[in-house]
DNA sequence: CAAGAGCGGTGAATTTAATGCAACGCTTGA
DNA sequence: TCAAGCGTTGCATTAAATTCACCGCTCTTG
């Protein structure tokens, strides 16, 4: 909408560096965007860039500007919902930021259920490491964020938590997987393939290990589970993934690993602190907070 | 801020009821503000109001449209108190809609503490009935509530409670003044004076009579604390208020009523759920939490 | 029942605001 | 030392918003 271009040229001009640049992008000559950011200053009382020999760049005060207009741009989404919701159109657009483990059975299913009775809500799910979704929901480029152990929680609202063990992932062949419960012990006697440790999985392993005076020392580690899940079948490894991320039968088996050597974490539904959703990205929240207190209580 | 004007005037058309007189009151042409607003709607791609043939009326789009503007509004408040609170200046406004128990001692001696540290501070104190509060906070007219016993709760976010029992107010020479504590029965057999229904306190007389199969029969019912206070002096009536709105030697004397005969109700602090309140609203929201806290617990 | 007041809306003229163009002064790196 | 890239500015130009005059409509009122 119009009343934001002034913000939305703003924005532009702190991602380019320079007005010149985010002026070529915006198709408008130079200096027609240096004026309108010479008179919003103006307007504002405030300079909201340094200029510097080389560009411009945003200070203290521009941030806070540009944070005010992402909240705006996001409320003026949620208003379009709440309309178009009104007038019986039940479309919109759910953006949501994720682990890894929710890829390959959760979320697909949910929004297929979803999608059943809102055919025209459309969905953008990107996979992210538990700092970034928490950053992407700061910046309002997620409406939702489903972390396995997210760090921070500062503008994090926590919607849903449920506990999820982390399981082993062995092939079904591997001499531990006559044991229906194994101890952390084995497995990293075992070489094993780990998650980096970025990822929530890594950040539980890691202090359980220390305190059985071990450590995480594997043979493989990715950033990917779907390799973790592949690799294990093609060498006598152990792989570890939470288990709304497994299914049997794919070729692997899952083991519990007991819960006195590895205690479970948690997977938060959360979005950002103090923001109002739009509407099919707040149903889609209740739907899937009802769907996770639902999951086999494998604890 | 000139980016809001359009929404400004959308407003000022929603309060007149008509384009013409909207644009009387903001010194511009009908034809200038219908275009805007025409403009505004093509734009949307929604109609926000009715045409009547007297007028216009906003339809349920443009609620929503409105109530947008004024969450843009209060955010871009919260930005200017934000940024004078960066460079120093550490000024501000406050706005607090409560319960006539706060007017007297309370407020006054918080907002005069707040005061001596931000002289930069001013205030605005609504005395609200427990509805009107929570209305003020939704339309964003307030930033705070103090309310005792408040309605609806809706949007309504609780940022501090504390419970309040209500105590009978007497002369000195009144017979009853000469128990410590009193009974609910000992006050309804004598005369006595009743705040109106719509306030917190007679919300609670009220149940807790029929209870005990009594009614509250005011000699005097009124909207004004200050009346009862001061009655009581004239005529050998009982009052009734909380004890944040009561100091004793003020003519009067405070009697507790037997907390079986009568609950205590709660004094909630509340802010507009999903607000993020202004610096020096926060903060002085911060202040009166521990002043609560603080209060000397009288049950 | 007719006249008039009050309403929202429209076309053309006019005023105001925003933009484009060309050029300046400045810093920096080749 | 020179060229490239930057923000900025005066002036002409274009686009946008406003005004003015007027239409058609509905309701009130004498």
């Amino acid at each position: 909408m119009r009343h934001l271009e002034t913000f939305r040229l703003i924005a532009a001009v702190a991602r380019a560096g320079s007005i010149r640049k985010a002026a070529e992008d915006a198709n408008i000559t130079a200096s027609a965007l240096n004026r309108r950011i010479a008179r919003f200053e103006e307007e504002f009382g405030e300079t909201l860039f340094e200029r510097l020999p080389r560009g411009v760049r945003l200070n203290t005060v521009g941030e806070l500007v540009l944070q005010h207009y992402l909240t705006q741009k996001s409320d003026l989404a949620r208003l379009r919902s709440q309309v178009a919701d009104l007038t019986g159109e039940r479309r919109g657009h759910v953006t949501i930021a994720c682990s890894q483990a929710l890829v390959p059975y959760f979320l697909p299913e949910q929004i297929a259920i979803y999608r059943q009775d809102h055919p025209g809500v459309t969905f953008s799910i990107n996979v992210r490491d538990r700092e970034q979704a928490e950053q992407d929901l700061a910046q309002f480029a997620s409406d939702l964020a489903l972390v396995f152990e997210p760090v921070h929680m500062v503008d994090f609202n926590v919607l849903h938590s449920v506990p999820q063990p982390i399981y082993a992932i062995l092939a079904p062949d591997h001499p531990l997987a006559a044991q229906p419960e194994l101890r952390l012990r084995d497995c990293l006697d075992w070489g094993h393939i780990a998650p980096s440790v970025k990822i929530g999985v890594r950040a539980l392993l890691d202090p359980a290990a220390k305190n059985k005076n071990r450590a995480v020392a594997p043979v493989v580690e990715t950033d990917s589970f779907e390799l973790i899940r592949h690799y294990v079948l093609h060498e006598h490894l152990v792989g570890f993934q939470i288990g709304i991320g497994l299914q049997p039968d794919h070729g692997f088996v899952m083991r519990k690993i007991a819960e006195k050597d590895l205690p479970h974490g948690h997977l938060l539904l959360g979005q950002m602190k103090g923001r109002a959703l739009p509407v099919a990205a707040y149903r889609f929240a209740t739907q899937l907070a009802r769907a996770l207190e639902a999951l086999p209580a494998a604890l």
